[in-house]
DNA sequence: TGAAGTTGTCTGTGATATTAGACAACTTCA
DNA sequence: TGAAGTTGTCTAATATCACAGACAACTTCA
């Protein structure tokens, strides 16, 4: 705190935010509890009140803390909200929220067909495809890993289109499918695997939400099979029923 | 670049800057070659030509570029020439290049030593050893972390030492060792785990060089056993075989 | 030598950031 | 019920950011 740096191109109240969420990120508040004072955090650190309700504020928008007028202000569970829903793009629920969302490529195999998948996609067991598995993060922090499969025959060259676009949504326009949904989800949870908490950067023992998803195209025919897991402690999926 | 965030906190110049950097530092402009003119970078960025002056004064400041009136704007060699020699000072080095040197000290632990570490110190396995994790900037910009062990039966007071002056040579002075050399110096290099990538504060993924070194006293009797990681774009080691 | 292209400097304008002070609205608790 | 402490809202003054335009000073090159 206090090392003020005038020519950094960075506004106070951000820094400002930036250090309270610092604190918050390094358990200085838990969840759930109750911040200091406006009065007492502009005297800490040593800027006027409105700077630092500039600076909750931003943290209010993104979810990270909670206002409560005539009582104080209080760390809201750092959970991004998820809503599922049939139209469901990652990118466009994390900057929703704010954050940089980000996809990062593992990697790509073919494999055969398993009943199951057979079931879901509506192929023929032991057909060819192709699965993608891929890491998504928000502001650098690891949100979900998952695994896609498609059709091989369909989208043969699904490897390199992901591998360029880093987007689901651009390989399928590639191949003239101009909008797809969400036609099932299914949660569940477990704890994270070795391999699963290293990717995730979660502690051993965490637990992982996972989700089993199937995207159609517009006619209701199945072009994807999902099968990903996201770090519970950072999720808060959302299913809004009418 | 052109994605207008207008409420993040982070000035227009700023991002201009950013940007501008991270191209140099992709190799899109290499040392040594001209930028394009500063009403070209305003237009590419759609920006005011003084918003693009602005960056440009903030990138020369630290020494990424060198502004030359009627010719253009070059790029300097944006890394610290870091001399490996027998005599090795960092802060002589930072300082020869024009640069204020600092020096910030992380922890300080005792430890045991381990038997690669006794073998290199000369003591015997176990013995009780300092250690103490420092963090060194040139002009704000962080240069490397590192941890260095010493005997803690010869310096016990080696951390509130290291506290006050900031300096392992003023910390030797002040036990009679006016001279030490450097012996060896191994250098390999990897990718900055999240913690080397915070303090040091590089991107993820970006590589650090990583340093193994012992200091002898003049009778060639072992003084300090330092492991430091650099960030390998800011820093370019250089060797003088005679 | 002269034209074209570059960086440096000046004036001005509007929007935003930061500070300051005051008071309202609300919650908590004795 | 009342006092103390909290967040919400308002006005105002100053400093900085960003844009705009013009011209000077300098380099490069034909």
């Amino acid at each position: 705190m206090s090392t003020l740096q005038p020519d950094s191109g960075v506004t106070l109240w951000r820094k400002v935010a930036d250090s309270i969420e610092r604190e918050i990120a390094q358990g200085g508040y838990p969840a759930g509890e109750k911040l200091p004072g406006e009065v007492e955090l502009a005297q800490s650190h040593r800027v006027n009140r409105h700077t630092v309700r500039r600076a909750l504020a931003a943290l209010a928008e993104r979810g990270l803390v909670r206002a409560e007028r005539g009582s104080g202000t209080y760390v809201e569970t750092a959970r991004i909200a998820y809503p599922l829903r049939s139209r469901t793009r990652f990118s466009e629920i994390v900057g929703a929220g704010g954050r940089e969302p980000r996809g990062q490529l593992l990697s790509a195999h073919r494999e055969e067909a398993t009943r199951e998948l057979a079931r879901e996609l509506g192929l023929p067991v032991g057909a060819p495809l192709i699965r993608i598995d891929g890491l998504r993060l928000a502001d650098r922090a690891p949100i979900c890993v998952g695994s896609t499969w498609m059709s091989a025959e369909r989208f043969p060259d699904a490897e390199e289109l992901y591998r360029r676009f880093g987007s689901m949504t651009k390989l399928l326009a590639q191949h003239g499918i101009r909008d797809y949904r969400r036609a099932s989800t299914r949660i569940t949870a477990a704890i994270a695997d070795a391999g699963d908490a290293a990717r995730l950067d979660l502690g051993i023992g965490r637990p992982v939400l996972i989700v089993e998803g199937l995207d159609v195209d517009a006619k209701g025919a199945p072009l994807l099979s999902i099968r990903a897991r996201f770090a519970a402690e950072r999720v808060q999926f959302v299913v809004d029923t009418e």
